[in-house]
DNA sequence: AGCACGCCGACT
DNA sequence: GTCGGCGTGCTC
C-alpha cells in the first residue's frame, strides 16, 4: 500500500469543560500518544493558569481558531466520568442556569483523587530466610508476620509491640524484603444480610414495594411517616437491595442529620459504618471516597447534599432523608436543591429515588397526589409506643406574669416531669438573650448598622449581634442616641433568657443550653447532645437544632416556648416551615420510650397550623395549605423565585440580599418586583439597582429568564438568581 | 509618581 | 472562577 493512500494523519482534538464560568466546553489538542474518552478527566492550561477539567466531547466541530489550540498537559489516572453523571451535570447546568463548568467544579472537588494514592513502602516476610539467633521480640514479630502478608514497617512493630529497630535488625538480615502496598484497603463492605430488622407488617409492604422499584427505572417513592415509624429501617432494606443486586447506594441527609447515631444505625444493620461526605471531612479521606465511588469499591455513601455529585460507577439507589429539610438547597455558585436534583439524577440513570420524612414538603406532597411519585405512609410508632400527647397553652389566658416567659401550666408538666427523673425539652427558635434592645429612656433600637435588622443580646458572650449579616458590637453602658447610663432593656426572650428563668425555678436541676453559637465550636455541640441523650441533663433548651437529626431517648416532655414565632412571617412558606418544626420537635419526646407529652404555647391557639398539629391531622394541614397557596396564586408547588440584583456595591447589596431574603418582604426598603418587571428594570437601567425580587406568582420563570438572558446577558456579578421551582414537570 | 481598588473582558 | 489591564483617586 502507497502511503499516498493513507489519509493524512488529522490533528486530534477535544473539547473540554473547564471548572470556570464560561459557557460552553473549550477545544483543546490531545497530544500524540494520549488518549482520551468523553469524562476522561485532564489537566489543561487556562489563560495564565492550569486547571483541571473534564473531556466532554472527542468529536467536536472546532469552530475556532486553530492557532489559539492549547494542549492537553496530562490525563489523570482516575476513571472518566460516566455518560450518567455527564448527562447530569449538563442538565443540572441547564436547570440551574450555572455555568456547566461550575457544576462540573463541585464533581471534581477533591483534588488529591484524581491520581492513585503512592504505593506505601512495606515489608513481606521471606519464608525461606530466618534470622541468625533468635530473641523474643523477633519471635513475636515472626508470629505476626507468619501470614505472609505485607505489613508496614511501624504497623508491624506495633502489633508485635517491638520497636522498629527489631524489624530493621530482620530486614537487614533479608528475613524481610521491602515491598510496595497499594492504597490502604478500604473497609470491608456493607452486607445485606447482617442483620435485617423485625418488621411490622406495615413497614414490610412498604420495604417490600421499594424493592420492587428495582424493576421499574426511575420511579420515585414518598416515605411519609411519623417520628419514630421506623422509616430509616424501611429505606435500609432498599439500601439493602442495591447491595445485592451489586448496585451502589447514596443517602443524603441534611448537613446536621449526619450524626453519630445515623452511622451507628447503620452499623447495626450492615455491620459496617457508611462511608462519609460531608464539608468537614479530611482531604485523605475525601480522596478515598471518591476513588472508591468512582472505582465501585465504595458502596454506600451517607453524606451532605453535595454527595449526590460524587462519580458512582453503579448507582443503583439514592435516599433523600428529611426530605423537607431547607438544609439540601445551596444558595451561593450554583444554587439548586439536592431534593430536586436527586429526582433528576435518579430519572436520566433510571434508578429509584426514595423520598423520606415525617413531615413532607408540600410540593413532594402534591407530586405524589399528582401520581408522579408514589407515596408510601408508615402511620403508627414502630415500637408501639404512641405519638406525644399534644395541648396547647393558650398564652393569653394561661400566660406567666409579665417579665417570664414559662407559662404555670408548662413549669408544672417539667417539675412532674423531673421528679420522675424524665428530661424535657423548652425549645425556642431563638439565639441569644433577648431579640431586641432598647433604651427605656428614649426608647431607641438597637439596630445594625450593615443591614438594618435588630441586634440580638448575647448575654454569655457579652455581645449584640446581628442575626442576619453576623456584625457584632459590644454592649455599650450608654445608650448610643440620648447618652442615659445603664437604660438598656432586654425585650422578649431568647434561650438563654429561658435558661435563666429555668435555673431560678429548678435549682437542683441540671440544665442544658443547646444552640448552634455555643461558645466551643461543634465539638462541644456534639458533646453535649452526647451528654443529653445519655441522661446527662434534666431540662435542655434548645433552638432548632435539636429538631432536627439527633434523637433523645430519654426526652419525656416538650414544651415549645413560642409556637406562633414564624408563623407571620411573609415568606409564603411560613406555615409550613412552622409546621414542621414543630412536629418534629415535639415528635422527640418518648419518641423512644413512648408515653411523651408536647406542650404548645400560644396566643393563637385557633391558627389551622396549630389545630393541624393538635389533632393530629397531618391530612388537615397540606388540604388547607395547598388550599392557600391556590388561593394565594402560587401553584401548589410553591413555584417560587428570587432574583437578586447586585449593583456596583458588591458587599453591601450581598449583605442586604441576605438580610432581606429573611425578612421580605415586610421590609420597606426593599423593592419587590416580579420577574418581568425585574427583567425590564434589569435591562433598562443597565443593572445599576440593589433590589431584591420575590416572584410568588404564576408567571413562567424559565421562559422569562431565558428571553432576558439574550437581551442582557448578565455579566459577571451582575446577576445572581435563584430558582426555587419543583424541577418534575420538566423532566 | 506610585499604588490600591474596582470594573471589565478574556480564558480554547 | 481567576487573571491581567486599565482608569480613578488617594498618598505609609
Amino acid at each position: 500500500m502507497l502511503f499516498d493512500d493513507l489519509p493524512e494523519a488529522r490533528e486530534t482534538i477535544a473539547s473540554v469543560l473547564v471548572p470556570v464560568a464560561v459557557p460552553e466546553p473549550y477545544t483543546y489538542r490531545v497530544p500524540a500518544g494520549a488518549h482520551v474518552v468523553p469524562g476522561s478527566i485532564v489537566r489543561v492550561p487556562l489563560g495564565t493558569r492550569e486547571v483541571t477539567g473534564a473531556v466532554w466531547d472527542t468529536q467536536p466541530d472546532a469552530a475556532i481558531n486553530p492557532r489559539k489550540l492549547k494542549e492537553i498537559l496530562h490525563v489523570h489516572d482516575a476513571p472518566p466520568l460516566n455518560d450518567e453523571l455527564r448527562r447530569f451535570i449538563d442538565w443540572v447546568a441547564g436547570w440551574t442556569l450555572a455555568a456547566p463548568g461550575m457544576v462540573l467544579r463541585m464533581v471534581l472537588r477533591s483534588e488529591e483523587a484524581l491520581e492513585p494514592e503512592p504505593p506505601v513502602p512495606g515489608l513481606q516476610r521471606v519464608l525461606d530466610r530466618s534470622p541468625d539467633r533468635m530473641t523474643p521480640a523477633r519471635a513475636r514479630v515472626l508470629a505476626t508476620a507468619a501470614d505472609g502478608l505485607a505489613w508496614t514497617r511501624s504497623g508491624l512493630a506495633a502489633t508485635a509491640g517491638v520497636s522498629t529497630s527489631v524489624i530493621d535488625g530482620l530486614a537487614e538480615q533479608g528475613v524481610f524484603e521491602p515491598v510496595f502496598m497499594t492504597a490502604t484497603p478500604l473497609p470491608l463492605p456493607p452486607d445485606p444480610a447482617f442483620n435485617p430488622p423485625q418488621l411490622t407488617p406495615t413497614q414490610a409492604g412498604v420495604a417490600e414495594a421499594l424493592v420492587a422499584n428495582f424493576d421499574r427505572g426511575g420511579v420515585v417513592a414518598l416515605i411519609d411517616g411519623v417520628t419514630g415509624s421506623g422509616k430509616t429501617e424501611v429505606y435500609f432494606e432498599a439500601v439493602a437491595e442495591a447491595l445485592r443486586r451489586g448496585r451502589q447506594a447514596v443517602i443524603l441527609v441534611p448537613e446536621i442529620g449526619l450524626t453519630e447515631q445515623f452511622l451507628r444505625r447503620f452499623e447495626t444493620r450492615f455491620g459496617v459504618p457508611p462511608a462519609e461526605w460531608h464539608s468537614e471531612i479530611t482531604p485523605k479521606k475525601r480522596a478515598r471516597v471518591w476513588r472508591g465511588v468512582a472505582s465501585g469499591e465504595v458502596q454506600v455513601v451517607v453524606g451532605a447534599r453535595s454527595a449526590l455529585f460524587l462519580p458512582f460507577s453503579r448507582l443503583g439507589l439514592i435516599v433523600v432523608d428529611e426530605e423537607h429539610d431547607t438544609a439540601f438547597k445551596q444558595d451561593d455558585r450554583v444554587s439548586y436543591n439536592a431534593r430536586d436534583m436527586a429526582v433528576v439524577r435518579g430519572h436520566l440513570a433510571r434508578i429509584p429515588v426514595v423520598l423520606a420524612s415525617a413531615t413532607p414538603s408540600v410540593e413532594s406532597r402534591v407530586n405524589a397526589d399528582l401520581g408522579r411519585y408514589q407515596r408510601h405512609v408508615l402511620p403508627e410508632r414502630a415500637s408501639g409506643a404512641s405519638l406525644p400527647d399534644l395541648a396547647v397553652i393558650d398564652m393569653r389566658t394561661e400566660g406567666p406574669e409579665r417579665g417570664r416567659w414559662i407559662a404555670p401550666g408548662l413549669v408544672s408538666a417539667i417539675r412532674e416531669t423531673f421528679a420522675q427523673k424524665g428530661q424535657s425539652l423548652l425549645f425556642l427558635n431563638r439565639r441569644g438573650y433577648a431579640p431586641l434592645t432598647l433604651c427605656r429612656s428614649c426608647g431607641h433600637r438597637f439596630q445594625c448598622s450593615q443591614c438594618s435588622a435588630w441586634l440580638v443580646e448575647h448575654r454569655m458572650k457579652g455581645k449584640l449581634v446581628c442575626h442576619h449579616c453576623g456584625h457584632t458590637e459590644a454592649i455599650p453602658r450608654a445608650c448610643p442616641a440620648c447618652g442615659t447610663q445603664d437604660a438598656l432593656v432586654a425585650c422578649g426572650p431568647g434561650v438563654e433568657r429561658v435558661a435563666e428563668e429555668v435555673e431560678g425555678l429548678f435549682p437542683d436541676a441540671r440544665v442544658l443550653v443547646l444552640s448552634s453559637d455555643l461558645l466551643g465550636g461543634p465539638d462541644r455541640l456534639r458533646r453535649e447532645m452526647k451528654l443529653v441523650e445519655e441522661g446527662g441533663a434534666d431540662i435542655v433548651i434548645g433552638t432548632q437544632l435539636v429538631a432536627k437529626g439527633h434523637n433523645f431517648p430519654l426526652m419525656k416532655l416538650v414544651g415549645v416556648i413560642d409556637a406562633d414565632l414564624g408563623l407571620a412571617h411573609g415568606d409564603p412558606r411560613a406555615a409550613e416551615r412552622t409546621f414542621q418544626l414543630l412536629a418534629q420537635v415535639t415528635g422527640r419526646a418518648g419518641r423512644i420510650t413512648g408515653g411523651g407529652r408536647g406542650l404548645l404555647q400560644s396566643y393563637s391557639p385557633d391558627h389551622p397550623v396549630l389545630k393541624a398539629l393538635l389533632s393530629s391531622d397531618r391530612e388537615a394541614f397540606y388540604r388547607a395549605e395547598i388550599e392557600a397557596r391556590r388561593a394565594a396564586g402560587l401553584p401548589p408547588f410553591g413555584r417560587l423565585a428570587a432574583l437578586v440584583i447586585s449593583g456596583p456595591e458588591k458587599a453591601a447589596t450581598e449583605a442586604y440580599a441576605r438580610a432581606v431574603s429573611r425578612v421580605a418582604p415586610a421590609d420597606r426598603a426593599v423593592t419587590i418586583l416580579g420577574p418581568a418587571e425585574a427583567a425590564l428594570a434589569m435591562v433598562r437601567g443597565r443593572h445599576r439597582y440593589r433590589l431584591l425580587a420575590m416572584a410568588p406568582r404564576q408567571v413562567d420563570l424559565q421562559g422569562y429568564l431565558r428571553h432576558w438572558m439574550t437581551l442582557a446577558p448578565p455579566a459577571r456579578g451582575g446577576l445572581k438568581l435563584q430558582i426555587d421551582i419543583d424541577p418534575q414537570q420538566f423532566l
